[in-house]
RNA sequence: GGGGGUAUAGCUCAGUUGGUUAGAGCGCUUGAUUGACAUUCAAGAGGUCGAUGGUUCAAGUCCAUCUACUCCCA
């Protein structure tokens, strides 16, 4: 073993051992059917994107679950790829190939398209899975998957077919929600509703059969007009009842138009009466059926006029609906205009207002609604955090048909061929199925490909080689379900639902119902952690306009890959969003920093030892010259152990960060190790103390190690707890019990007791340093106290520790006296102390002091007296608590007059 | 309109089934540097736990109402 350098370096530790850890293979997953199985899928990143700050965290989030797994001895798999991200990438292609060639796809044509958007994927597409590796994440790497590979497609298409076959799966003239810059219709989940101000219209249209009377109409988009074929009332409204089945004159093109009456009309919205334009609104849509209107469709896909819409034709549609205002105005039918806000559609990618726009896609029913609710309300699947479970719910029972088909042509293409003339609602001039038909000179194949999510909801079963219900591979069979899922909860709807459902059915044969032995094999996953989103420090949603998202890999080369890790995670409250701040990340780095100097300064006190094993180690330790602080940190030990795999258990990844900082940071650097500073100049306690450093700093390696993978490696080969072919992820850190037994076997029995002694120590170091500090003599080495005991077991304590006490706080000496002989004093749990040298202390202030104090004191005296004595009390409080405010009462007195006592004799 | 979430120190947050005198990090003030670490150490100031009411022997914690901010869905 090397000595340890003065500074720790990430950069060359992180790169060697990712390298290293990449050629053992450490990462891959085994099929190992005597292990238990442990599966984590990546949320597949699109294909076109790069690390952000929501993967760091995430990511973080599935390593610790990998690596903890690893430790523990299961057969851990942690399964990256990427999706094809269907608009994006297309979008991508499609931008690059105007600038630089001034085509469009359709130049290309479709087969020469779908190549090249293909070699711009290979070429820059996954650089994603690179950054992740600079993160530390233990992927499987030779198992990366991508949406489109060859085998995925084929059960993503068989997924179609299955569900075709099992009537799921329908095709539909529907009302879609339309980007016409994609030009593509997309599922209301792609679809962000966004207040937007514009123009509220009211407009006059004369009733046909009376002339001359007219009735008024608000709307915000009064370029549909040419697509009226109605206007509507409430039929109960009395203002308009009497005009139902009457008509007015529609401005333009000129035509008359019936009134119709229809509950969906809301009275109180603007003058109470609705245009109706059934192929650009979804209300108006049902309210066009219910009264057989004819759909005047008035726009192109790509957003214009068309020649339907008369004198706005060939007009882009906001255009068109200034020329429609104008138009109005001309004709005297425009009353008035005012603001308006409202809320309207964006399309998620290419953010501009989508349309409601009929037209023929195909659908999905969602199958097994009820068995997806259950699997999660009765525990099978376990949200963390649980709320997430409401949402999830309330999605469910709203549920809507999804719209799979995209007027696209990079992606899975929809494995339909239709009979060429023949009518292709009909069934039987259909071909499903996954190979075409036998003569395919009569067919043609639907043009559109399937959403990205229908692809990516078969995430956990395709990945491992399912490619038909019934059909298994070894993979699926050991791995399936996954262990967990790390992702945000934004895309709970899109994805986390979306494969409940897909698992449930078709993980197995036909089923129309569930039992929950059924359910349980057939979930994608166990558990769901949902994570927050990163924000910046203003609340702000991170994003590239705002220019307020800082470069993970800038912060991987600032804080080291650990330290940013362990900064994210101390800093991620649970389930909430995370407000990120570097400096308050900076507090990983400086984790890291300190647990290198105690690593290098436990090299520095002595030489190393057998290090080994923990029995190597407890092996050393000399029973008898044991002291009570480490007793204490070995206890408090074995309680990190176990608190910290609570924690993971539970997926409370915050609540382990913080107990790894404080235990380490706190316990044992600030105190402990300060405190084994006297005794490793003593050459007869030096070897069990250092042992006992040994086993901490060893134990919490191994607990450190999943967040913090580099660091944790790196320090185990330098101090000698394990040979250079051996990695630190096959060591379990085992529980608290377990570290008990095996000290109890080397004769090491601990006192439960002495934690709360070494509390008393600490507590009356701190108070001899702060008073020092107030008479202006924290710096002095050689102060001396008077120290009036509390009792006969106060004394024994501290004498035990009295050198170390000295050091720690300061002092040359403590000397026992009987009383303090008129100096103001200082309370602390092993008695009353008082600075010599009493000249130097303003005795005027020692006795404001002191007063406040005393104040505080007849406060709780009162309180406890007050609880004491109310009979309620006594009789129905625990006895534990009874105890504890009877013990609690008792000091507060004692202090107080201890305190009284010392202000009377300050006269 | 429907459904969540949050409100605790100047800031960001802990506080798991109600139970002693509510904690941490950062920031601030003061002091410390020849031997692990200034990415450090020590001390200090700073809180009527959003408001009101209720349940209870006991409420930051449970219940109700309200207020403010925020997210999702329509």
């Amino acid at each position: 073993m090397s000595e340890i350098p003065k500074s720790y370096d990430p950069q060359g530790v992180e790169q060697t051992w990712y390298d290293r850890w990449i050629a053992h293979g450490c990462f891959s997953g085994k099929v190992d059917p005597s292990r238990e199985a442990f599966a984590v899928m990546i949320p597949p990143p699109n294909v076109t994107g790069v690390l952000h700050m929501g993967h760091l965290l995430n990511n973080t989030l599935q390593d610790i679950m990998v690596r903890r797994a690893r430790q523990e001895g299961k057969s851990a798999l942690w399964l990256p790829g990427t999706d094809h991200a269907g608009i994006a990438t297309q979008s991508r292609v499609e931008k690059e190939l105007r600038q630089k060639e001034g085509k469009t796809r359709h130049d290309l044509g479709r087969e020469k398209f779908i190549q090249t958007a293909s070699e711009w994927r290979d070429k820059h597409g996954g650089i994603i899975l690179q950054q992740l590796r600079k993160l530390g994440a233990s992927c499987d790497w030779d198992r990366t998957v991508h949406t489109l590979d060859a085998g995925y497609s084929q059960a993503v298409l068989q997924a179609f077919v299955t569900l075709y076959e099992r009537g799921y799966v329908y095709r539909g003239k529907r009302m879609v929600n339309w980007c016409p810059v994609s030009q593509t219709g997309l599922s209301d989940e792609e679809v962000i509703m966004k207040p937007s101000k514009g123009s509220l219209y009211r407009m006059r249209y004369e009733v046909v059969e009376q002339p001359g009377f007219f009735l008024e109409i608000s709307t915000t988009r009064p370029e549909t007009i040419p697509g009226d074929a109605a206007v509507a009332v409430h039929p109960e409204d009395e203002r308009y009842r009497h005009l139902i089945g009457k008509h007015v004159w529609r401005p333009f093109p000129r035509a008359a138009i019936p009134i119709v009456g229809d509950t969906a009309v809301e009275r109180e919205f603007g003058t109470g009466v609705l245009k109706v334009t059934p192929a650009h609104d979804r209300t108006d849509f049902d309210i066009g059926k219910r009264h057989q209107l004819p759909v005047v469709d008035v726009m192109n896909p790509d957003g214009t006029m068309n020649q339907l819409a008369g004198p706005l034709a060939g007009m882009e549609r906001f255009k068109a609906r200034q020329a429609a205002a104008k138009l109005l105005e001309e004709l005297g039918a425009l009353v008035k205009t005012e603001p308006y806000e409202n809320t309207v559609g964006f399309s998620e990618r290419a953010d501009v207002p989508i349309e409601p726009r009929l037209s023929e896609q195909w659908f999905i029913h969602y199958p097994k609604i009820e068995e997806a609710k259950r699997a999660v309300t009765s525990g099978i699947i376990r949200f963390h955090p649980e709320r997430w479970t409401k949402t999830y719910l309330h999605w469910l029972e709203n549920i809507q048909d999804w719209c799979v088909s995209r007027q696209l042509w990079w992606g899975h293409r929809i494995p339909v061929w239709y009979r060429k003339g023949a009518d292709p609602q009909d069934a039987k001039n259909r071909h499903v199925s996954l190979t075409p038909p036998s003569d395919p000179e009569n067919w043609e194949q639907d043009p559109d490909v399937l959403d990205t999510w229908a692809s990516s909801w078969l995430w956990c079963l395709a990945t491992i080689g399912w490619r038909k219900p019934g059909e298994t591979t070894p993979e699926l069979a050991h791995w399936y379900p996954t262990a967990a899922l790390a992702t945000g909860p934004d895309i709970i709807f899109l994805w986390v639902a979306r494969m409940i459902i897909a698992g449930l059915e078709l993980h197995g044969p036909e089923k129309k119902t569930l039992t929950d032995d059924e359910i349980r094999a057939r979930i994608p996953f166990r558990r769901v952690y949902f994570n927050g989103i990163i924000r910046d420090k203003q609340g702000r949603k991170m994003s590239k306009s705002l220019g307020n998202s800082p470069e993970p890999l800038d912060l991987i080369a600032k804080f080291g890959a650990d330290g940013l890790r362990f900064g994210l995670l101390l800093i991620a409250p649970k389930g909430q969003d995370i407000l990120f701040d570097e400096d308050r990340v900076a507090q990983g780095r400086n984790f890291c920093n300190k647990l290198w100097n105690a690593s290098r300064f436990r090299q520095m006190c002595g030489p190393m030892a057998d290090n080994s094993s923990v029995a190597a180690i407890a092996q050393r330790i000399e029973a008898s010259h044991l002291d009570d602080d480490d007793f204490a940190i070995l206890q408090g030990l074995a309680e990190l152990m176990d608190v910290t795999a609570k924690s993971l258990e539970e997926h409370e990844f915050t609540a382990y960060a913080q107990s790894l900082y404080t235990f380490f940071w706190g316990d044992f650097c600030d105190w402990y190790v300060e405190a084994s500073k006297t005794r490793l100049a003593d050459p007869q306690q030096r070897d069990t103390c250092l042992a006992v450093q040994d086993l901490v700093l060893r134990q919490f390696l191994l607990l450190f190690h999943p967040v913090a993978p580099f660091i944790t490696e790196e320090l185990w080969h330098l101090l000698g707890y394990g040979p250079a072919a051996d990695f630190i992820q096959k060591h379990h850190p085992g529980s608290g019990g377990d570290l008990l037994r095996v000290l109890r076997e080397h004769g090491v029995k601990l006192i439960a007791s002495k934690v709360a002694d070494v509390n008393s120590l600490r507590e009356f170091v701190s108070v001899v340093r702060a008073v020092k500090s107030q008479a202006n003599m924290a710096t002095r080495r050689d102060s001396v106290i008077t120290l009036v005991y509390k009792d006969a077991a106060s004394q024994k304590l501290v004498t035990a520790n009295q050198e170390k006490l000295c050091r720690l706080a300061g002092l040359a000496s403590i000397n026992p006296a009987a009383d303090l002989a008129g100096r103001p004093g200082s309370l602390t749990s092993v008695g009353t102390l008082a600075l010599e040298l009493a000249g130097q202390v303003d005795v005027g202030a020692e006795k404001i002091r002191l007063q406040k104090e005393l104040e505080k004191l007849a406060k709780a005296v009162a309180s406890g007296e007050a609880k004491l004595s109310n009979e309620a009390f006594v009789s129905k409080a625990p006895p534990t608590i009874l105890a504890g405010a009877k013990k609690q009462l008792d000091e507060a007195k004692a202090q107080h007059a201890e305190i009284a006592r010392m202000l009377a004799s300050l006269g």
